[in-house]
DNA sequence: ATAAAACTTCAATTAATCTGAAATTTGGAT
DNA sequence: ATCCAAATTTCAGATTAATTGAAGTTTTAT
């Protein structure tokens, strides 16, 4: 049987011209080197070089040259990919995160984490929860940061933070003038906009606010509009107001601290990782202590 | 050191979903080829399998197969090739041979060989024997077939046969009536149409025709012709005269067997030929004695 | 012709790989 | 949940392959 070794050991003593300067770069004896050379042209039957000293090629030996260097520079080629796979250096690893998190912690760990891996291909998606639980399962993302669901069975979470909500409303709002936590109680008299954020609040003061409620927003642009515009209050997560580039509107926090939304890390408990995959996770959940601090509440 | 070996083993496992059966198709004990995958993921630093179980792998794993089966196939290819060259079952042989050569011998040598060495390319040309050196000088042919000249320096050269020289007349020549061997005497009064042939004998009988010749031919289907038209008769050996499709010649040998025009084999002396080269050149020498007895004395 | 350099050969050593038995783990069946 | 059979791993010894260093041979250059 033909060896890889065996074909690197020629192709070297091919370019180096003579076996102990071929030698010196293997790590080798010359006397090794040699048998090795003999054991190549026994098994082919034929001479690869013209005279003892190693200099000439015969036409056999320049044809298993020249095979022999492409063979090696191939598998070199996937043997450097392979490593740098294992190594987390190389990969792809796809991401779906809510708007919310894909607009906030997302950007500042990404940022540290692309210079290290920056031949690591991530691609970011953001979408709801129910979207990402439903790529997760499908296997078409590898990482996805969201809450969870019922229908949570075959996927691994770990709890990432917990967001509080509070009520979001137009800085010419009653609601606007005072400062610090507000009870349900305060809510009662005013227009609610729901949405499918603030939907999932099990609390019954809640529940009592959304059934009156007479617009539902699907997405935060519409949804901050429609503030702006004064059709309303909303509730919200405090990470989600963060999305209000126009900065106008006013937030304060529930003092209901129940009402928080729970936002985990999700990934498939069946499948491993890709290396590039797992740092990237370890990346997300240090970045979280980081970012912590700042507004939402860690567990 | 990644080695060639343990992706062949870590491919087989993958393939057939468990240690056991990879083993038996490896030729090895369960034992062996646990231990060379133990010796994979330890370098790599991640498992390649989901399971102890080796039938669901890592994302890694999924990774490494694919790269190593690309591999895999790429290095049996080139092995392949690398034997097929080295057993002659394989390759290109540029050959160059007189036209005599090329139009008689030739067809039936290769006839056989080509049956045997299919996948072999030939390649096939006929020139002049200066050429020929020529082109085998610069490495631009593997084999030539001609008569040695002068500068032959370099070349290795093996007598194939020899060719005894003889005139070519029209059939309502005077020579054409007569049979047998005829001496030099007797071309005496007639016109002699010279070529380049027969301006290689020595004999000093025939360098005083060739003094006398007031047309000289170069090229043997203007020769043939102008035999034919009736301006005079020829000197040639007797297998170029085998060219003259239209038979209408008349050839009768000359007595003189010093005029022999000897054909040699040429090859490079400092190159070894390839061993579909090698191989095409003993088909040569073997059809010389199978074609020896037609008409040209071997020696 | 001679000497130095380069390569080969050979036997002993070393390293790598393999085996077979025993222990452990796994996945399914009760 | 517990057990069983099959599969895999581990370990120490055995086998095989590769390497070395010394001595011998060939080649090239002086």
């Amino acid at each position: 049987m033909l060896k890889m070794e065996v074909l690197r050991g020629f192709v070297v003593v091919a370019r180096s011209g003579n076996l102990s300067d071929a030698a010196d770069l293997l790590g080798r004896t010359p006397s090794a080197v040699s048998m090795m050379l003999k054991q190549l042209e026994d098994h082919l039957g034929e001479p690869l070089f013209e005279t003892e000293r190693k200099n000439r090629l015969t036409t056999l030996g320049a044809f298993v040259f020249e095979q022999a260097e492409r063979q090696l520079g191939q598998f070199n080629q996937t043997v450097r990919a392979i490593e740098d796979y294992a190594q987390a250096r190389q990969g792809q690893v796809r991401l779906a995160a809510v708007p919310s998190v894909a607009g906030t912690l997302l950007p500042q760990a990404l940022a540290r984490h692309i210079d290290i891996f920056h031949d690591v291909d991530i691609e970011i998606r953001d979408m709801d929860s129910a979207s990402i639980i439903h790529e997760l399962v499908r296997n078409r993302i590898d990482i996805g940061i969201a809450t969870r669901q019922e229908q949570t069975s075959g996927l691994h979470s770990v709890l990432l933070m917990t967001d509080a909500f509070g009520i979001l409303c137009p800085p010419d709002h009653p609601l606007a003038k005072g400062s610090g936590p507000l009870d349900w109680g305060a809510l009662g008299d005013f227009r609610l906009i729901a949405n499918s954020l603030s939907a999932t609040i099990s609390a019954d003061a809640s529940r009592r606010l959304h059934d009156a409620a007479l617009l539902t927003a699907h997405n935060l642009i519409s949804l901050y509009g429609m503030v702006r515009a004064g059709l309303g209050i909303t509730i919200l997560p405090e990470m989600a107001c963060r999305g209000d580039s126009a900065g106008a509107l006013v937030f304060r926090p529930l003092s209901d601290q129940t009402a928080r939304r729970e936002i985990h890390l999700l990934k498939r408990r069946d499948v491993t990782l890709s290396p590039a995959a797992q740092r990237l996770e370890q990346t997300l959940v240090d970045a979280v202590s980081l970012f912590g601090g700042l507004s939402s509440g860690s567990l």
